[in-house]
DNA sequence: ATGGTTGCTTAGCAA
């Protein structure tokens, strides 16, 4: 074992801010599309390190359950529920070691349908006192497409999974990517983006369902109309442009909304080296 | 923009 005698610090060693450190009268909750957990975990540990979000959501794993890092998400202070599946979809929720292990953790939505795609886990953190679902809604690639028929009905399906599982009296969080931008605000182009399967009415009366259960968009209880986006596209400068849509979503039942004290994306994830298409939408609950 | 970018898998699909 050799001590470092270099008089200055490699430029990427240290974080650029303190790590947020947990507080007793808050929790935070992260929703992440991470494109891929292998190609993307040289980016996920550092950025758990820095920000120590209480629970994280993370959708499109791209791998089976089995290949899941439980051992490094663990060593980084996480206990981890995933399910995952070969080559595409894959959920996971991740909770501070400290709130306990999750305990009921159901995979997918047990309503008697063949569908096997991973795209929805759920589980309850014993320390926080919360229910967490992590979800990945189909894209439905284009509205004359069979995948949007699938889209649209399972949307269907989880607003029913929803009504037999859980309560909107509980505290509850649904954190995901929902490939709906649930308003023209969410959008960069509207116009242009209206006969998608981001924008459909289709699409969105389907989401409308799905809040009518009893959720809010905890984004928009924090910021009302802020122009905010969580993906861009990898093509066409995008990015830099800001040409982006808002289509992932940390639902919350009443008794969450009425603690929910900050949303934001943090837009440094999606920028630099290797980045996933989305960024991460981080929310603060009053605890 | 009937294109373009990334990841998985290895030519073509999905997003």
């Amino acid at each position: 074992m050799t001590t470092p005698t270099t008089p200055s610090a490699p430029a990427q060693a240290e974080p650029t801010a303190p790590p947020s450190s947990s507080s007793p009268s808050e929790f935070v909750v992260a929703t992440w599309n991470v494109n891929s957990l292998r190609a993307r975990m040289d980016r996920v540990q550092p950025w758990l390190s820095r920000h120590r979000p209480d629970v994280v959501c993370l959708q499109e794993l791209k791998m089976q359950t089995a290949d899941f890092p439980l051992l490094e998400l663990q060593a980084l202070g996480y206990h981890a529920v995933a399910f995952g599946q070969k080559t595409y979809n894959g959920v996971a929720i991740l909770s501070r070691s400290e709130h306990g292990a999750p305990t009921d953790i159901a995979c997918g939505m047990d309503d008697g349908d063949s569908d096997a795609e991973a795209r929805l886990i759920s589980a309850r953190i014993p320390g926080l006192g919360l229910r967490v679902a992590s979800v990945y809604v189909p894209n439905g690639q284009s509205i004359d497409s069979d995948k949007y028929a699938y889209k649209l009905r399972w949307l269907r399906r989880f607003r029913e999974h929803l009504k037999r599982h859980f309560s909107p009296t509980e505290p509850l969080l649904l954190g995901g990517d929902y490939n709906i931008a649930p308003d023209d605000n969410d959008v960069y182009d509207p116009a242009g983006w209206r006969d998608t399967v981001i924008c459909h009415e289709d699409a969105r009366k389907a989401l409308a369902d799905i809040v009518a259960f009893g959720l809010f968009d905890s984004l928009r209880h924090v910021e009302p109309s802020a122009k905010i986006y969580t993906y861009w596209d990898y093509r066409q400068l995008a990015f830099p442009k800001n040409l982006g849509l808002r289509i992932d979503h940390l639902f919350c039942t009443a008794p969450l909304r009425d603690r929910c004290l900050a949303a934001r994306v943090d837009r440094e994830a999606r920028k630099g080296e290797k980045p996933s298409d989305h960024a991460p939408l981080l929310v603060t609950f009053r605890r």
